[in-house]
RNA sequence: GCUGGGGUAGCUCAAUUGGCAGAGCAUCGCAUUUGUAAUGCGAAUGUUGAAGGUUCAAUUCCUUUCCCCAGCUCCA
């Protein structure tokens, strides 16, 4: 049996229990979705959490009835008729909008539903469901339609396979980056400042300034060149680049003086402004500019989602200045960049998806078929496989979005890849030919890690917030035993933080365990542990919160373990 | 922004029908000087998100507002 014909049957379960308990209610659409299905209702009372109980309670009765589904074809005109006297007017609106002349019904029990199919055979054929969450939602997702209610639901063949879901639902809840991250002290947001503003504490701070390295690092081993530009800009460039157009209602924008300036909701325009500062050979191209770019967007209140959808934040991004020929070696080389970047942190699993020209956007027709071509000439090359997203692209250019699958097998957008004909049109951009007269280049703007904010959620979540030594803000905790060491236990520190390792001691005065319960909570990967036994040898004992007790060693024998274990996990 | 739910100590959460706001952890103090995941005793901690209203009395009821959560729409 499909598990999408289950997981859609037991929503037409869902709305006869929903009908058979609330007659007024009027149904939306219910269709099986990734992990499971949900219906669309319509109803004055707001659904409680208890109705989702009563509910399933009314399924397990029609799934004993064991109703078989029925098909049947109706006439249009006879379809929109039935329904109309089921006063179902979502439904008759779906019926008007098929093109064809009849429309498919299914029957179960005394419930009818307009549906293509296919269903499973009968009601008693599911076996494991549960519901699990009430929101709400457009109907047909547009946002000036009016919110039905939506309930949420999964089913799987067995009730073993239903229960392993759930423990998964509950293992992603643990691995939450918005209570790890304030577990691990990481960062928090203040309702003070406002949303969606981040505030780094020392181990977020120290996590994220280990990213930055690595990440500025690989970008100069391949060429690339830093630049560094304002946060403000004068209205003027935002109006000749499209974003005042394009992307307004996005941007933060204020006075000074008589001139309307904006809070760069990209970064694109400053990179522009450096090449556009001399003039540029085709001997000089491919130019390649990064920053790390922290860039603000108004986005809506709604969607702000701790590090994942923020209104400050700071992208690895860099601009790459091209001539049209060499556009598609560059991008091949910006996916391989992706995927070196992600597998050094952890990450082995993608999903690539190809995104085209949406309706507000500027350029020629020719150079948007260009630019999707270079996108997909690279990603054959690569043999990699994608999907489309037609109309989904940036107003400038299409692009490729890699997102990453974490441990868990979710997916996060973090790079994306565009390639763009129209800004070097809009600030027109030359260098010159070989032939000396002036040419356009091809801009393609692109990001390894996204956003750090919401490269370090996915870290947190994907390691449960147990990150590998080499990212671990705090690699080493000493733990004396007694306050008699602790003077052994200083200078244990002084060697290895000339060492290069992040070390932090515990002289509380506590009991051993409880240091060492601490220093497991806050997830550091190693402990060193000193009494009078390893003073007077000149030793530590080491405890790994993988392994645990690993016995003495020489502090030299120590340093050059965490050494391996770094070199080791960055390639 | 929209629909629904929610905001109580630094954190996690209690508080019958409106009737003195409470616990664990964290913090501070004292004792203890400890050998691989929580030592004991004691103390302090609140404009119950904010503003207004109803009431003898509001954490509790009403209004407005800010913020958070689950989704929708939108995105790095």
């Amino acid at each position: 049996m499909d598990l999408s014909t289950l997981r859609h049957s037991t929503a037409h379960v869902m709305a006869q229990a929903a009908k058979a308990l609330w007659p007024d209610v009027k149904l939306g659409m219910g269709p099986a979705i990734e992990d499971g299905f949900y219906y669309d209702f319509d109803r004055e009372e707001p659904f409680a959490p208890e109705d989702l109980e009563k509910i399933e309670a009314k399924m397990r009765d029609i799934i004993k009835k064991n109703y078989p589904f029925e098909r049947e074809e109706t006439a249009k005109k006879d379809a929109v008729k039935l329904f109309k006297s089921m006063h179902e007017k979502y439904k008759v609106e779906l019926i008007e909008a098929i093109p064809a002349d009849s429309v498919s019904i299914y029957k179960d029990g005394d419930f009818i539903d307009l549906c293509r199919g296919p269903h499973i055979h009968s009601t008693g054929e599911i076996k494991a469901f549960k519901l699990l969450s009430i929101a709400g939602a457009y109907w047909h997702g547009i946002e000036t339609n009016p919110m039905l209610q939506r309930i949420y639901g999964t089913a799987f063949q067995t009730q073993k396979e239903l229960e392993t879901y759930i423990k998964t639902l509950e293992e992603a809840k643990k691995r939450d980056h918005r209570i790890l991250g304030k577990q691990l002290e990481y960062f928090s947001m203040s309702d003070e400042m406002g949303s969606g503003l981040v505030l780094y504490h020392p181990k977020g701070a120290r996590l994220r300034t280990i990213i930055e390295e690595y990440i500025r690092n690989e970008h100069l081993r391949r060429g690339y060149e830093l630049v560094i530009g304002p946060h403000i800009l004068k209205s003027d460039v935002w109006v000749r680049s499209g974003h005042y157009d394009y992307y307004k209602e996005n941007m933060y924008t204020f006075r000074i003086d008589n001139q309307e300036y904006a809070i760069k909701p990209m970064n694109c325009p400053n990179h522009i402004m450096v090449y556009k500062s001399k003039t540029r050979s085709y001997k000089d191209l491919p130019l390649k500019f990064f920053e790390l770019g922290t860039v603000y967007r108004n986005e809506k209140s709604g969607v702000l989602h701790g590090l994942l959808r923020v209104r400050g934040f700071t992208q690895d991004d860099a601009h790459i200045f091209c001539l049209r020929e060499q556009a598609e070696d560059e991008i091949v080389k910006v996916i391989d960049f992706v995927i070196d970047t992600l597998n050094a942190f952890g990450f082995d699993d993608f999903s690539i998806e190809l995104s085209t020209r949406p309706a507000k956007s500027i350029g020629a027709d020719e150079d948007w078929a260009m630019a999707e071509l270079a996108l997909i000439n690279s990603l054959n090359r690569k043999t990699l496989a994608y999907e489309i997203n037609e109309g989904e692209g940036a107003f400038y250019g299409p692009k490729i979005d890699i997102k990453l699958k974490d441990a868990l097998k979710r997916e996060w957008q973090c790079a994306t890849i565009q390639c763009d004909f129209a800004l070097p049109e809009r600030f027109d951009l030359k260098y010159a030919g070989q032939d000396g007269k002036e040419y356009r280049p091809i801009m393609l703007h692109r990001v390894i890690l996204g956003s750090l904010e919401r490269f370090m959620g996915a870290l947190i979540e994907h390691f449960a917030g147990a990150m590998p030594l080499w990212l671990a803000p705090a690699q080493c905790r000493i733990i004396p035993i007694s306050e008699k060491v602790n003077e052994y236990a200083g200078n244990i520190w002084q060697t290895l933080f000339a060492a290069g390792i992040r070390v932090e001691a515990d002289n509380r005065n506590e009991r051993l365990e409880k240091k060492i319960r601490d220093a497991e909570v806050e997830k550091i990967p190693y402990m060193i542990i000193i009494g009078s036994k390893e003073e007077s040898i000149g030793m530590v004992s080491v405890r790994s919160k993988a392994e645990g007790d690993i016995g003495r060693m020489k502090p030299a024998e120590f340093i050059e373990r965490i050494r391996e274990e770094v070199e080791k996990k960055i390639r």
